[in-house]
Parts: C-alpha cells; sequence; structure tokens
DNA sequence: AATGGCCCCAACCGCCGTTTC
DNA sequence: AGAAACGGCGGTTGGGGCCAT
C-alpha cells in the first residue's frame, strides 16, 4: 500500500451508504478479491476493512444479540481446551464470529480467568484433562443435571431470566450469578460434557503424555496442547449435530 | 448535574500463511 | 522459484451507553 493511496482512504465508523455499497459489491462480486472489490466499488476503504465490515457486521447470516447460556458454555469449553483460537471457536458457533467471541470473552470471562477459582478450569497443570473434567463435573454438570430433568432447559432458562428479573438483573445476566442458581447446561451441553469426558477416555495416554512433555514447560502449560484429543480433520458441526439428534 | 467505572462492540494494527502472478 | 497480493488471525484501542456515586 502506497502512502499516496493510503492518504485517500477512509477509516473509522462507517457510514450506512458506504455499508450499502459494500453490501451491493458483496452481492455482485462475491466474498472475495476484497482489494478489487474495494477499488471497484469505490469504496475509499481498504478491501481489508471491507473484508472486516462484511465478516463481522454486514453478512446476513450473522447472529445478531447477546450470547445464550449455550453459547456460553460452548466457549467456556472450547477456550478451555483450545485457549484464544477465536476464529477456531467461532467455526463451532454458527453466526458469530471470532471478534464476538474476543469481546465477550474479554468482558465476560476474563477477570473471572484471573481470579481463583476460574483458573483452576483453565490451568490443566500437571494434571491435563482431569482437572477440567473433575471441576467442570463437580461444580457445574452434577449439579444442575437435576434441574434440567426436572424441568427442561428453557424451563430453567425462564425461570432464570424471570429471577433475575426480579432482582432487576438483565435476563441474560452474568455467568456467575446464573452459576451460583444452578443453571449450566442444556440437553447439548451434557452431550458436549459427555462428549469430552469420552474423548478424553478414550484418548491413549501415550498421545498425551508425548503432547504435554512437547509442548509445555514445567511451569508454563500451554492449554492449546488440548488439540491432542481433538484433530481438525474431524467435523466438529456434525458430531455436534449427532450428539444433539 | 458531574464524574468515574464498567460493559459492549466496532474497528484497526501487525504478523503470518496462502495464493496468485 | 520468488515476489507481491491477498486473506486470516489474535491483540489492542477507542468511543458510546449505562449506572452508581
Amino acid at each position: 500500500m502506497d502512502s499516496k493511496k493510503e492518504e485517500t482512504l477512509r477509516r473509522g465508523p462507517w457510514l450506512e451508504e458506504e455499508d450499502e455499497r459494500l453490501v451491493k459489491f458483496v452481492t455482485l462480486l462475491g466474498e472475495r478479491r476484497w482489494d478489487s472489490l474495494a477499488r471497484v466499488s469505490g469504496l475509499k476503504r481498504s478491501g481489508k476493512s471491507c473484508r472486516l465490515r462484511w465478516m463481522n457486521y454486514l453478512n446476513p447470516n450473522l447472529k445478531r444479540g447477546r450470547m445464550t447460556q449455550e453459547e456460553e458454555i460452548i466457549i467456556l469449553q472450547l477456550h478451555a481446551l483450545w485457549g484464544n483460537k477465536w476464529s477456531r471457536i467461532a467455526r463451532r458457533l454458527p453466526g458469530r464470529t471470532d471478534n464476538d467471541i474476543k469481546n465477550y470473552w474479554r468482558t465476560h470471562f476474563r477477570k473471572k480467568e484471573e481470579a481463583q477459582n476460574y483458573g483452576k478450569i483453565i490451568d490443566w497443570g500437571g494434571h491435563a484433562r482431569e482437572e477440567l473434567l473433575r471441576t467442570y463435573k463437580e461444580t457445574e454438570v452434577a449439579r444442575t443435571r437435576t434441574v434440567s430433568q426436572d424441568h427442561g432447559f428453557d424451563g430453567i432458562t425462564n425461570e432464570f431470566n424471570q429471577r433475575n428479573m426480579e432482582n432487576g438483573k438483565e435476563p441474560n445476566g452474568g455467568f456467575y450469578e446464573r452459576e451460583s442458581f444452578g443453571v449450566m447446561n442444556s440437553p447439548y451441553e451434557n452431550r458436549i460434557s459427555d462428549w469430552i469426558s469420552e474423548i478424553s477416555t478414550d484418548q491413549s495416554e501415550a498421545n498425551l503424555l508425548e503432547d504435554h512433555s512437547s509442548s509445555s514447560s514445567e511451569n508454563n502449560i500451554n492449554i492449546n496442547s488440548g488439540s491432542w484429543w481433538f484433530q481438525e480433520t474431524r467435523d466438529f458441526g456434525e458430531f455436534l449435530c449427532s450428539l444433539w439428534s
């Protein structure tokens, strides 16, 4: 990008007419060749900026509004396994972008992650999957499964929201408030949790040890090593669907 | 009413891997 | 084969809105 060209490029918030123009040209030319699309459209924006605007805001497939409880759980679990692989996590949440998830994580969980309890879930440490699974199951799943069976997830959600509303809180309030209320998992979540447990158990200990020894220092465990039990080649979406059905 | 803190989210940046020429 | 262009990703910033003090 030469400096002369850069001078003429607009930055900052997008105007409505810019959005309209971008949508028009993406519809016409497709979601590719962003630099040429930016040139052809006459938008005084970089291709990168156009792509970002489309991907994170204008794309009609995007989901709006707050994260659902199920999405929260998925984010938590996948982040515990993969770390800050936002785009990878986003691929498991249709309609959500990596930016959405990144922002959501930062505002909702990062501080809690730094706090004492949550850190235990994230820190696989030398105990690897057992710690994650034990902590998760003991504190969340086991306690809430009963509630889930009694009322069904929708019922719980409604009850939870109603309770929060009565207390003057927003319907889809903070994670830990929800946790303390004992609402953590839908059938979806239970299946994911079971799935994690199942796959974790099935993995050979040799793979686990090998991966941890290669990717982790003594005091600084790389949580991305969670990939030892999950390969990208497997279509996670399909697998989740099978769990759901 | 003013102020500060927090939440939310759009947008940018720099880096890096991939694709194209 | 190598350079340039492109696209994707994760980190960061900044502004608007809301709320408590």
